[in-house]
Formats: structure tokens, C-alpha cells, sequence
DNA sequence: GATAATCTTGCACTCGGTGCAAATATTTCC
DNA sequence: GGAAATATTTGCACCGAGTGCAAGATTATC
């Protein structure tokens, strides 16, 4: 593997390497899912997965990133759809596309799950709010790309903070909604509403 | 201490924990600045403000609480700075007000590097993080006292997802500002800009 | 000063996480 | 096929954060 023997192949090593993760990760869900996330310890979860519990840090950093590890693809998903936008598309309306877009992609049974975990264990909810600042970094990032002067980069900047507010004070919003509202229905009621309100509050900001 | 003997007396034993309580906090930070948080043990810190290390749990319940500790107090400013706004005051207007009133008053030397040393280290970024979740929490709650109807308190509390976006990016944009520059004057700026923008990217999001 | 309540401490323990070196599996090259 | 190079897995010893508990020191109450 020096550098250019091969090339594309995928030996036995790369296979076996990424069923332990998977069974890795597939392990520590499941237990933390049955029994909580701070009733469950590395050991366990190696036990299940049948690694040792050295083996364990050499596919996780820790035992909290087993639980963030899918949200990089959520990342990438929103950027892959931002970019695929027009250019001559406001931000705005990319940035909801690209959003509402990743989270319906994102949403099923497991993510649901996961948030209810999160949500029950107060040592990840640091880590998740954590999330939202990479996932903020990120987006301002795909919109940078769009802004021409400085001075567009920094309304970017903003953009991407004010978005990521929206996301996650929607996201509470929509835990509170009555069980079968559709996400996607959901999501573009609530960028409606948002955009309407911040108009008004920028309105009355520069007012007064 | 069963129930109403004394009053509002604060005998010895308030004092003493009083003050050792701060001794804690005092050698806890000149421990991290001085050779970073990571690198600093318990029973440095304890060591330090000559107490045991068991006792260090007995007035922090973690290493980290201890650098976010303080954080209560400019959340308290806030809402009493919001509070003091007369009742007829636009939410928005009310909600700068209070803002800029807390930030000032909690700037500081200490906090200053207090920021620069949660920056350096990874282990504290997520708990930072935490520290804006609560603070809108607070705000939302501050917030919705001034919401009459249903309505009015989800405005609310976009209003506070909002502005708490535009506070983690305002503090990022401040420190990037060159040296010697004016807090007050950057705040208010900032807001100025930020209200400006809103108002764009609400019209532009309900266009389109 | 005796007694009750509270605070502090030491100790033993669990768990997360790391460094290291030996054992094991895989690839490569002949 | 087999030896050598390389990567992976494991066991082991270790550190530091954090907790439970019971004994000892302090402070408050009468």
C-alpha cells in the first residue's frame, strides 16, 4: 500500500474493517437504546460486538462519537444539495432547500430514536449542541461560496447562524407536534412562518 | 438550620464555604491559564486551594463546571435587563437592550481569557456550546412574559433562536476585530448591521 | 459542655481513555 | 508455497475523573 499497486480494489483488510464498525456501532446503539447510555459501558459493547476493549478506541475516539457518527453525512448531504442550486438562486432559498432537503433524507426511525437519547442524557447534550456549531461552520462554508464582496460573506455568515437557529428551535417545535404530521410538510410550513417573522423582526430592529 | 431560628444571619460556616469555594475557583483558573485545562489535574486544583480532592465534589460537580460557573450570572443580568425594559418596548428592541447590557458589563479581563482558553481546548468547546442552549432557554423564557397569545410566544421563541445566533456569530466577528476597539461600540453596530440583514433575508426568503 | 447537625477527609472502587509491546492476520514479493 | 513486511487485534499496566461510604473534625444549638 505504499501508493500505486492496486488502486481501487477494496482488499479483505478495508472489508473486515468496516463490518467491525458497523458491528461496533450497530452494538453500542442497541445497548444504549435498551438500557441507557450511562448504564452502559465500553465492555459491554465490545463483549457484543466480540472486539476487545482496546479495539473498541481504534474505530472510536470515544464513547460518545459512536452516537454523533452519522451526522457527517448530514453535512455533506446539505452542501452536496446547496451547491447543486442555481447560482443566480438567492441564498436564502438555498439554504432551505439544502436543509429541508438533508433532513428529510435523514429522518427515520433511528434518528427519531437517537434524538430521544439525546435528549434523556444530559452528557450528550453538550456534544449535540456541539453538532449544531460544526453543522453552522459547515453551512457558512457552502455560502461563502456564493457571496462576491466581503461584505456579502459576512451576511453569509449570518445567514448560516441565523438558519442553524431556525434548525434547531424547529427541530423542538417539531417534537412537540402531534404524531404523523408529515416532516416534509412540516418543515416547509415552518420555513414559511420564519422567513414572515424575520422580516418583521427586521423590520422593528431597525426601527424604534 | 431546620427552618426559622436566626433568618437571614450568615454564620461562619456560610463564610468559610463561601470562601473556600472561591479559593477553588481561583486556583482552578490560575491552573488552566497557566498550563491549560487539559493538563491541570483535580488534585492540582485541590492541592492548591489547600482542600482534599473528595472536597473539590463537594462544591463543583465536574473539572468543567468550574470555567462555566460564572455563566449563571450574565444569564441573570439579562433577563433582569430585559425585565427592566418597559412592557411596551418591541421584543426586538427590548432583547438588544438587554443583550448588550449583560456583554458589557460581564467583559473583562478574566472572561476574555477565559473565552480564549475554551477556544484552545477541544474538551470545552461542546460544553461551551451548552452555555448558549441555556442562555436561550433563559431568553425564551424571559421572552414569552411578553407573548399574550399562542402566536405571539412562538415569535418569542424564534425571536431568541434568532438573536442567540446572532450572539455566538457576533462573538466570533469580535474577535476577529483588531485590538482596542470598543465593545459598546461594536455591539451596537453589530446590531445595527444584524436587524438590517434580517429584514433582507426575510424579504428575500417570502419573495422568491 | 453535651449533643446534634454539618463539613471535610481518606479510602476503595468503577469507568473512560492511552501507551506499549507481544501475538495474530493480511498482503506482498520472490 | 513460503518468508518478510505491514497492518490489526489484543492484553496489560497505567492515569485521571468521579462516586459511595464511613470515620473524624467543626460548627451550631440548647
Amino acid at each position: 500500500m505504499t501508493k500505486t499497486t492496486g488502486g481501487a480494489t477494496e482488499g479483505r483488510r478495508e472489508t473486515k474493517r468496516r463490518q467491525t464498525r458497523e458491528r461496533i456501532e450497530e452494538a453500542a446503539m442497541s445497548l444504549f437504546l435498551e438500557r441507557g447510555f450511562d448504564n452502559t459501558t465500553i465492555e459491554e459493547i465490545a463483549e457484543r460486538a466480540e472486539v476487545s476493549k482496546r479495539s473498541f478506541f481504534d474505530y472510536f475516539p470515544s464513547k460518545e462519537e459512536v452516537v454523533f457518527a452519522w451526522q457527517d453525512g448530514f453535512a455533506d448531504h446539505m452542501m452536496a444539495a446547496i451547491a447543486s442550486r442555481p447560482a443566480d438562486e438567492p441564498a436564502v432559498k438555498a439554504v432551505q432547500h439544502g436543509l429541508v432537503s438533508a433532513i428529510v433524507s435523514a429522518a427515520d426511525e433511528r434518528t427519531m430514536a437517537l434524538g430521544e437519547l439525546i435528549r434523556r442524557t444530559p452528557t450528550l447534550k453538550a456534544r449535540d449542541q456541539l453538532k449544531y456549531a460544526k453543522l453552522e461552520a459547515k453551512l457558512t462554508e457552502a455560502l461563502k461560496a456564493r457571496g462576491r464582496s466581503d461584505e456579502e460573506r459576512l451576511r453569509m455568515r449570518l445567514l448560516a447562524a441565523v438558519v442553524i437557529g431556525a434548525l434547531r428551535a424547529g427541530g423542538e417545535i417539531w417534537n412537540e407536534q402531534p404524531p404523523g404530521t408529515s416532516l416534509e410538510t412540516f418543515a416547509h410550513r415552518f420555513f414559511g412562518d420564519f422567513w414572515k417573522v424575520l422580516a418583521e423582526f427586521g423590520n422593528e430592529g431597525q426601527g424604534g
